[in-house]
DNA sequence: CTGGTCATGTGGTATAGACCACGATTCTAG
DNA sequence: CTAGAATCGTGGTCTATACCACATGACCAG
């Protein structure tokens, strides 16, 4: 185990650094998977800080997975979750998903404009019946081939300045981030095979009957606010959702 | 808000009675969304605790979710994320999940018996080629109508024992946790949608060509030793998957 | 060699106190 | 009345210390 550093002089709370640092030891591979880690009151006494702040360190490493706590007997390395699975944690756009595994997202715009919302869509909006809302339809490409049809419903009343954009080029969540100062911060995903209806085999370019992925998401930001309803179909035949979970 | 209460005789540590506590008064409602909660200093003095105390209980309700810390405002509740989704964190074996959804879980054993293994499958497990495998493959029902398929694979060398048992009665969680006091701790998760193959949907009694929800998954115990490597299939029609995510 | 006993060391929990940064509030000078 | 200054209160961080339960390994009696 390399030696750790601890700078007082920053903001970064000594906790995170040291974080940090063990976390970037554990990915690199200097520490090795089921290696026990130092005492917590040793590595502590030789860091120069209390064993509590250690601690706080060891925790956020615990969360994550990277460490196992064994009672009574020591901390070990727990590298199991590597690099293999990406979409783990938190969730993505399809721009963010595509780019993280090395793809070229792109789209085709099929829908943009304002409608009067359907029932449906403005309740879980949290919009009252017949509000405005802004729908996005797009078939969306990874290095050119379509992968999903993706349609997404936002608050007009919120967001009306999007539809000056282009969002064949533009990610939305980027958009959202940049010109709104809004950031997706939870949702609620459901999950569901279906066969794929004419117009969207043909948008896909597969063959009617074929299975599909459904995705439902709503997405709120940091107050709880419904900033986006979205539906993505994605092919079945080149698409698949990873997840890496612990209990 | 209701009064807490602090028990110091249980070996329930302090800090998980409030936490329990908070998360039930939020859930139940009593607590309201977006309303602020007393300021640790205080909270912890009309408790008798220390605030460090009470700050690892809200810290677990933060990371729940189910409150959002405000430096040098306060900390309010957030539960927008209510009951609704029930399958957020962690994951669960079939029955566990029929349970929690009210439905009474039972099974019709197709094959329970070892075999060798093929490749693939001694692959995920991480045992040698040519490795004696236990083949569990059972019909899931909920209610008594069939709602999956599952296919489990557990190295045989660990786990041998298990073929004395009922598995259309037991739930493999739970024999695995009393026989052999072994517990999943860790998942990845595979999910793609298919369409149904002939065999399968006789099974479900639904017809060909219906499309379906495959879920693998690569199960390890706190260890990261793989217990079992499971493929199961989901009618479309009768199941979903639903996530929380944050981020 | 065997079986039990006991000391040691580990993470788990709890405490009381301290200082910081900064938003909100109150006070004060003009 | 207003603008700026001072204060207060909040969560965020850090410290030093203490005790617990129990896994492990050393030790000892037989």
């Amino acid at each position: 185990m390399t030696r750790l550093k601890v700078d007082r002089t920053t903001a970064d709370p000594i906790f995170k650094q040291i974080a940090a640092q063990l976390r970037g030891q554990i990915q690199a591979g200097q520490l090795r998977n089921g290696e026990l880690i130092p005492p917590e009151r040793e590595l502590a006494a030789s860091l120069g800080i209390s064993r509590m702040t250690l601690r706080a360190a060891v925790d956020e490493l615990v969360r994550e997975g990277l460490l196992v706590r064994q009672s009574r007997r020591g901390t070990v390395v727990s590298a199991v979750r590597v690099r293999k699975t990406a979409s783990i944690e938190g969730f993505m756009s399809f721009s963010e998903e595509m780019r993280l595994r090395g793809l070229k997202p792109s789209s085709r715009v099929m829908t943009f404009s304002d409608q009067i919302a359907d029932p449906a869509t403005a309740a879980q909006l949290g919009l009252p019946v017949g509000a405005h809302v802004i729908d996005l339809t797009r078939v969306r490409l990874a290095n050119g081939e379509p992968m999903a049809i993706e349609r997404s419903h936002l608050p007009y009343a919120r967001f009306s300045r999007l539809l000056r954009f282009d969002l064949a080029r533009d990610s939305l969540y980027d958009l959202l981030a940049r010109e709104f100062g809004t950031r997706p911060s939870t949702c609620e995903e459901t999950i569901e095979a279906i066969l794929l209806a004419s117009s969207d085999a043909e948008a896909l370019g597969v063959t009617v009957g074929d299975p599909a992925l459904m995705v439902s998401r709503v997405t709120r930001d940091e107050r709880g606010s419904v900033i986006e309803v979205e539906r993505t179909i994605f092919r079945a035949d080149r698409y698949r959702m990873v997840f890496f979970r612990r209990r």
